[in-house]
DNA sequence: TTGAATCTCCCCTAAAAAGGGGATTTTTAG
DNA sequence: CTAAAAATCCCCTTTTTAGGGGAGATTCAA
């Protein structure tokens, strides 16, 4: 019998998978939680094989829970859950520890593979997604752009709208720092321009 | 004996409200749709009283097809199903007929009451996301901007980086129109500059 | 302590956008 | 049919950004 453990704070989510997971032979549903400190409370008290574990949590985000999880209790298999627009979310989580995701649009059958092949210790990717994220970006080196503390408040301030000078003076350094930031932000996140760094630094939620 | 339809994309969050529902006396799931074309050709066949309808769809927009329905099928009485991050939506989609929203987040206690609230025909808002809103929002006076068809496009095009120059010579058209839509964009949207323009264009999900 | 990363600053030129203005045609909804 | 909205185009000047280059100072981990 394999026990699982959903933690989503969407309690739809959670009937649902529950409902999908309770038709499959040799599963259970050993507990569920709607937050994070709940759920390191309730697993260290029930076995547990799998835990679907969503992104967004109310408390603390769900890559901080993975790595706790992981790191606290080796032997479980995590699954992410989320929905198309956390992509850059899922590569961290693989990072801290998961062994897969699954998108909340995902069918009974993709739930039930998602479940055995992580029992088995293998890699899963939910179909869907894997065209969105570049081939093999699950390799820990190819990783999502980095920005440094200095250029993230940059960003915050272009994002605003203000340009160089105002910038500048906000934060008390040279416009041509400020220009040089600017500069080497497009270069990282391989924008052709301001307006497309803006976009991409959103998708990558790199922005507050 | 109230018949509920639900529209959403994501399998999870229609068994999850499937089996929510079941559980309420005097209410039954007369059906279910994954997309908007399904869920158009569905309504013309069966009884519905109440439709819960995802914002996020594959194919139109949640607003869309909010107005589509309104309009054909006027006894229908609307909730909106959201996340937290589609405010704007919400206010639109009851601009466009709704009666209401629910967050997947919602209890069961509060589905089964916005349930019987649009049936009453009253407005139901979700508690958790009423203060979310600026108070009265749902006023029609007050909304959020609209870009017209032209203008989404060029948007589109200037958050993937290109200059007007290159959008002009996408769409067929001079480089000065592309700027006027620029500026006007700019102006609707009360942004500082273009890289302004996309962050309040993501808020607002004027970018697909 | 040494090298890498970060942060800082400057030069140059060319290109693009901002901020005004005005104006015509085409579409669309009443 | 007609008025409003949308889409089209142009002028002007100034400011800002882009795209190169180089380089000193600091911080931090190996």
């Amino acid at each position: 019998m394999i026990s699982i453990f959903i933690v989503d704070d969407h309690p739809m989510v959670v009937e649902g998978l529950k409902s999908v997971i309770e038709k499959l032979q040799g599963h259970q549903v050993s507990g569920v939680a709607y937050n994070a400190v709940d759920a390191i409370d309730l697993l260290t008290d029930v076995k547990v094989d799998v835990l679907l574990l969503d992104i967004n949590l109310p408390d603390v985000s769900g890559i901080d829970l993975c790595k706790k999880v992981h790191k606290e209790f080796p032997a479980i298999k995590i699954l992410g859950i989320s929905t198309f627009s956390d992509r850059s979310y899922i590569s961290r989580m693989i990072e801290n520890g998961a062994l897969g995701y699954l998108i909340k649009s995902a069918s009974q059958e993709e739930i039930a593979e998602a479940i055995s092949s992580v029992i088995q210790g293998k890699l899963y990717m939910s179909l869907k997604m894997e065209h969105f994220l570049r081939p093999l970006s699950i390799t820990p080196d190819e990783h999502l752009p980095v920005l440094t503390k200095r250029e993230k408040e940059v960003l915050q301030y272009i994002a605003e709208g203000l340009t160089n000078n105002q910038i500048a003076a906000q934060l008390f350094i040279s416009p041509s720092t400020v220009d040089t930031h600017r500069k080497n932000m497009i270069t990282k996140l391989n924008a052709k321009n301001t307006a497309a760094l803006i976009r991409i630094a959103i998708e990558y939620h790199l922005l507050g």
